[in-house]
RNA sequence: GAGCCGCUAGCUCAGUCGGUAGAGCAUCUGCCUUUUAAGCAGAGGGUCUCGGGUUCGAUUCCCGGGCGGCUCACCA
């Protein structure tokens, strides 16, 4: 809200003035701490023994002043510290600063560690320093404990739209928000260091890329002056890390941001994270094997358990996961060979099980609609959709056995699909004739359909290794890990309109 | 894009069957040297999301806009 100014932005100003007519910076260079208030609270006890003066900052978020003593607590990185300060402990100058303190203020203090009546670890100050001066006061949030130890907040800062705006107040003031934010970083260095140990090699591929390809989406459209021409904002990783593994880097990934010109719901959202990962002479099983190892490593490295609960539901991380064929899961359910069936008869089957379709679709289209109406939804412990039908699978390689499918799996736990992967498609004259077939999909009006890459091409008919490739989407492996129902909820300032 | 819902004090919310509004926390004043939603006593603070309509009078009713939430659709 512009600002007509507010009281207590008004009132802070003037104590801000008062500050420095006692001769004090509010907002002064530089701060010495002895530790931070995580190490604090961790070598409490050692230091209360030792008697040892100790220097700290953080952010004041409660204040309880009693007269000539005053309690508050400091916060900030993953600590809290309780401060205690005395008058007869204090010069007359810091004792009057003590006055002009306000919620949402950074200080210092130093002092020596004790335990108060009550068992509150605190700081006994000596010493009391402004290092920041807020002219603005954070939403204030409390905690009540009851006898059974469980928490209550009160007058949580929890309205979404504030929250994302003004992440910041939200990071402030939620400490789970700070933890969630903490824990999606450890989760992708643990991905990092996974696949690092095996012997991948991370790479940067081009972001803004001539002809955008490797999955079906409508991208983001941007021009470069110099070259006068229009880039996209990459949809997928997948055609320049495969042009990598041609080169002969034979294990390669990137983890980095893919655009998608769509919808935000709770599961997409137009700039999401993935990892793309591709392995010479492996496959779509050997990606399997890495996707489960992948999800073991991480569990017991960020979370140390393999028990995990989402929307109220438990799930495992218990390799092997559950193989689902696509066409023989439909096909139980449907009481009818889904390969061999028209697009009428699906159309039918959709009827039946009341999706929301239209006559005159593709098979394809039908086909997708019984899999994520009658599969996807069910699909709670960690399981690999498998057996897509090539004609959804443009860059994947036909199975030996039965060309209609491909080798091809999705990984999905409680109905959030996490990731795409397949035994990739080498052989230069179908990649073409994919590419062709696409592009009347595309003539027909099919907005994400996908391009001819003659580029691409071209590569492949250097040769590329039986290669197997998978993207895990990040922000939903989050998700579903951190137990948050919603995609922006694990995203740190996610896209609103202007207000 | 569609439907439903919301927008009132810094924060979380209540309320006005149409007569310009209230609570807790926060803020301000006073008291208080071990408190932890500290306490006690008092005070201030709002173009009730914006525009239009109906009306003597709208924050409240009606229409439209903005922003947001949820669900659905798109995103296989």
């Amino acid at each position: 809200m512009a600002d007509e100014e507010q009281e207590q932005i008004t009132v802070r100003k003037e104590k801000l003035e008062r500050i420095r007519r006692l001769g004090v910076e509010p907002y002064p260079t530089t701060c010495q701490c002895t530790h931070s208030l995580k190490e604090l609270r961790e070598k409490f006890a050692e230091l209360v023994k030792a008697e040892r003066e100790v220097s700290v900052a953080g952010r004041v978020s409660t204040v309880r002043s009693h007269g000539k003593t005053c309690f508050l607590d400091l916060v900030g990185g993953e600590g809290r510290i309780q401060v205690y300060l005395r008058q007869d402990n204090l010069s007359d100058r810091e004792w009057e600063l003590h006055g002009l303190l306000d919620i949402g203020d950074i200080i210092g203090v130093s002092g020596t560690p004790m335990v108060t009546k009550t068992g509150e670890e605190t700081i006994l100050a000596k010493t009391l320093i402004f290092l920041t001066k807020a002219l603005r006061p954070p939403p204030v949030v409390k905690e009540t404990t009851d006898e059974s130890g469980k928490k209550t907040l009160h007058d949580a800062f929890s309205d979404k739209e504030a929250r994302y705006r003004q992440r910041y107040l939200d990071l402030m003031v939620n400490p789970d928000v700070r933890r969630l934010f903490r824990t999606r970083t450890r989760i992708i260095e643990e991905m990092r260091s996974f696949l690092d140990l095996r012997g991948y090699l991370e790479v940067e591929t081009p972001v803004l890329q001539p002809i955008y390809g490797g999955a079906s989406a409508r991208p983001f459209t941007t021009y470069h002056h110099a070259l006068d021409m229009n880039l996209y904002l990459r949809i997928a990783d997948e055609l320049y890390l495969k042009r990598l593994i041609i080169g002969g880097f034979n294990k390669v990934y990137e983890l980095s941001k893919d655009f998608r010109n769509e919808g935000i719901d709770r599961l997409h959202y137009p700039e999401f994270t993935q990892l793309e990962l591709y392995e010479a002479y492996s496959d779509y099983n050997g990606m399997m094997e890495i996707f489960e190892q992948l999800l073991v490593h991480i569990a017991d490295t960020v979370f140390a358990t393999k028990d995990f609960e989402f929307d109220g539901e438990r799930f495992t991380i218990q390799p092997p996961f559950e193989r689902l064929s696509i066409p023989e899961a439909l096909s139980g359910k449907l009481g009818l060979d889904v390969m061999e069936a028209s697009a009428k008869d699906l159309f039918s089957a959709c009827k039946r099980h009341k999706l929301e379709v239209e006559g005159g679709w593709e098979w394809e289209e039908y086909f997708n609609e019984l899999v994520e109406g009658l599969l996807e939804p069910n699909i709670k412990q960690p399981t690999f959709l498998v057996d897509f039908p090539q004609r959804l699978s443009p860059l994947a390689k036909p199975r030996a056995d039965d060309p209609r499918l491909v080798e091809r799996f999705e990984p999905f736990i409680m109905g959030v699909e996490l990731g795409n992967a397949f035994t990739e498609l080498n052989d230069p004259v179908l990649q073409r004739a994919n590419f062709t077939a696409q592009e009347s999909l595309r003539a027909k009006g099919d907005e994400e359909a996908q391009a001819m890459d003659e580029d691409f091409i071209v590569a492949l008919e250097y040769g590329m290794p039986p290669t197997g490739g998978m993207g895990i989407g990040v922000d939903r492996l989050v998700m579903v890990l951190t137990d948050n129902p919603q995609i922006r909820e694990t995203i740190l300032f996610p896209q609103l309109r202007p207000k």
